[in-house]
DNA sequence: TAATTATATCGCAATATTACGATTAAATAA
DNA sequence: TTATTTAATCGTAATATTGCGATATAATTA
């Protein structure tokens, strides 16, 4: 149905797939790591490094923002977007539980 | 469109997307966590575990094996499948670069 | 061989995502 | 006030995802 029956699983499940959901599109991670890349904050200028429209880079940042991947800060005309670190350790915590050994005696 | 300019990444870029994307769901979480769990391999069972049909588990076991993280092997007339943690390590790696201190003067 | 079991795949419907041009909104500059 | 600049949002079209019932496939068992 394309569409998710979300009330069978936990928030915290809930909120790591929002998370790498938000990661998944090569787009998304182009822009983080162009935001990460500058020492400061930066702006719309994103535009200008990627083959999207402005609207499709706003959608973007708008979808970053809203599971809380990136702030942002209106200054003048222009928006200051910048990373917001909180979430990643989460993400890479639940990772760890992945990280044992593969079983040898499995799969092979 | 629903389509992404797949063409405008790095090959890299498009791996880790894919993975990440792979990991934006909860089902897919949920079954990942419950074959890591065993500490041999599992089959089908997970749809037992899962408020979802039978039908829908096998796709998204194929999405997880597809990318990678997951690998399969028949045993009998059942399928077992467990990790493979193989790709874990650059997704990890690679939000590293997102961990460095949130930039105090920017987007308070 | 025929039935059973376990899983994958097909076909479909509903919803979501992606992308863009056009428009709107809000702040600044002329 | 009127332009200009910058970014968000609207509307639309194309494609993708999710989910399930039904069916197919493949190995095992009777």
């Amino acid at each position: 149905m394309g569409i998710t029956k979300t009330e069978s699983y936990t928030d915290q499940t809930l909120m790591l797939a929002g998370l790498f959901k938000a990661l998944g599109h090569p787009a998304r991670l182009a822009i983080l790591q162009y935001i990460s890349k500058q020492s400061s904050c930066i702006c719309g200028d994103i535009v200008s490094e990627l083959p999207l429209s402005q609207a499709s880079i706003s959608r973007h940042l708008q979808e970053l923002k809203t599971v809380g991947l990136i702030k942002g800060e209106i200054s003048g005309t222009s928006v200051c977007y910048c990373l917001n670190n909180e979430h990643i350790p989460y993400v890479s915590q639940f990772l760890i539980q992945f990280q044992t050994p593969n079983n040898p005696t499995c799969c092979s």
